[in-house]
DNA sequence: TTGTAAGCGTTATCAT
DNA sequence: ATGATAACGCTTACAA
């Protein structure tokens, strides 16, 4: 590999001279700064950031440590907008993937120590609750996508699940619904509840009661394996003496199912009953058709401000707890007002 | 930050004893292994990778480098694939996202050789052809999901979406359907014209004639961006005077439309209209009541062949050329013998 | 404006 | 089995 010597010696000045350059660091006569650029074009020279960090002990990179990847579809738009932040900061990005597993994770946290990481990103897939265990301590972290109740400090960045709810149940009750069915998200995620308490507390707060029997489950069991039901618990719903006017999905997957169920019944959407999901999870909230009204789970959103959020922790701002971040309402052609159009099956 | 001369100090050795402890060279008497152990432990110490690479000039570390990550949902799956290979192998991941941008690619391979990555994981999230250029070449590199025909020896590894079409298309024809539709991928996409072929080469096989009023447009326009017309493609095949007893989908996106279309005209699916998808996009492919057969595209396979692949480009073993995977059957519920059992809507 | 010398944390070489 | 010394590629401190 080409050195910082070997282009000293082709431009005939001292590595010192070079490294000058390279940095772009003020005193160097313009003559001598073509020389050395020559010499880098010509022996295309690539600095080794690794002596660099041997020296400056500041390694400009981050890590990204991620659980089960592949479970939610679209959450790698996490790291995506960690790496779009990384890449404006001129930051390197190393990644692991730990499946959730502890043994993996003291591993993922070694590793970036040995690469004298300046800092990490730990994001979950799902919203949920995490534990700091000390191994996480002496490197500069934070959670996106997941917080911990026990260590409130931990800066840490999430979506507002339930404002998100509050505002598709607004939504929908201002287009005239009264009768509305849920079909409820796995309860094992903490987004099943926050989004379920939105929808109650509107209801509530407009006097009007919830049906038990409007509330059914969606999926249950172990997350990533979930059970989903959310098909029968639609035909459930709509079996009903008086029929729900519109099903608000736990999220899109469930929401997909609810479709199913609908059309299958032989109703139309919007005009017999109006569906709302959650996350807008593109492939099936634009898919659908007609397509699918629904609260966008920022995740790109989350990478971006996680990642800038530990910018700040790196250059000493003081910053920690947690912070929400919008769900919005994305308007298509799955809700309307109860009784819909002229238009009928 | 602890060094390896602050632990050779507290357990009075040399540095270089510590040296051998660490890397678990031989010849190391068990007495001071322990001291040095006990050392390492009390000081926390974590050996400098960045410190030996220099020496070493060896990195261990891969980079990949991914264009589109959020269009294409699971695709994600692919980076899962490497990193679990890489773990195993003992490496760490770079990981930089392009966006598909020259630009950015420019300076993510930059970004590589000044870190001294071993080697080059370049992965596309569509199945697509790429130009290899110049800023490749100093770095040994795989293709994961994409080809390149000028340059027929860089190792690829593809999916192999023309023999998954024809498994799926043989399955139709052999529950006995004849008259079958076809909803077609985006063109722009490689996959798109592979699939189709599978298609018609199997049906001149059986010699069954392909009417083209039965292969229509599904998705259009720049990838990413796509017009998707697969609804109302599916409505036209079922008004048909003769109508399809199967519809083929180019995706399990487009199924899903598919479905709707069927659904929603007030037909069973598979007593009257068999579907079939391709991807096994979970969300839909499992989601979808009843749930969707496809052929799986194997993102995780591809990722972590195309990093076994790279392990043997990097410990000097001869490798070139194309290799594809297969895209197995998932059968479920949506394909069944043309006219179904005796349940009609 | 440029160069010299020393040092970062590690490993390689060669002695002991 | 262990250690002294040099070296890796770079930057810092200082001198010229």
């Amino acid at each position: 590999m080409v050195s910082i010597k070997d282009v000293a010696r082709i431009a005939g000045v001292s590595d010192k001279t070079v490294s000058r350059v390279v940095n772009g660091e003020a005193n160097v006569h313009p003559d001598t700064q073509e020389k050395v650029e020559r010499a880098i074009a010509e022996l295309n020279y690539v600095p080794n950031l690794s002596a660099r960090l041997v020296r400056t002990n500041r390694s400009h990179s981050i890590g990204i440590m991620t659980d089960l990847v592949s479970t939610t579809p679209y959450s790698g738009d996490i790291v995506r907008g960690v790496q779009d932040w990384a890449k404006a900061a001129g930051r390197t990005v190393l990644i692991t993937n730990t499946g959730g597993d502890p043994e993996e994770e003291r591993r993922a946290w070694r590793t970036f120590q040995e690469h004298r990481i300046d800092g990490v990103i730990y994001t979950t897939m799902a919203h949920r609750e995490v534990a700091i265990h000390e191994e996480m301590l002496p490197l500069p972290t934070v959670l996106v996508n997941c917080s911990s109740e026990a260590d409130p400090k931990v800066p840490a960045i999430v979506p507002n699940d339930y404002a998100g709810s509050v505002t598709l149940t607004e939504m929908l009750l201002s287009l005239g619904h009264r009768r509305i069915g849920y079909v409820r998200l796995n309860p094992a995620l903490k987004a099943a509840h926050l989004r379920l308490a939105g929808f109650r507390d509107v209801m509530k707060r407009h006097n009007l009661a919830v049906a038990e029997g409007l509330i059914l489950d969606g999926m249950f069991g172990p997350v990533g394996q979930d059970t989903n039901v959310s098909y029968e618990s639609t035909l459930a719903l709509l079996s009903q003496a008086e029929r729900p006017t519109a099903i608000i999905a736990g999220n899109d997957e469930i929401a997909l199912q609810v479709y199913c169920g609908v059309l299958s019944s032989g109703l139309r959407v919007p005009n017999d009953v109006s569906i709302v999901g959650f996350d807008d999870f593109q492939t099936v909230s634009r898919g659908l058709r007609p397509q699918l009204t629904t609260a966008a789970l920022p995740y790109y959103t989350l990478g971006f401000e996680g990642a800038r959020l530990l910018e700040a922790v790196l250059t000493g701002k003081a910053v920690s707890g947690k912070r929400e971040i919008d769900c919005p309402l994305v308007f298509r052609q799955s809700a309307g007002a109860p009784g819909g159009g002229e238009r009928k099956a």
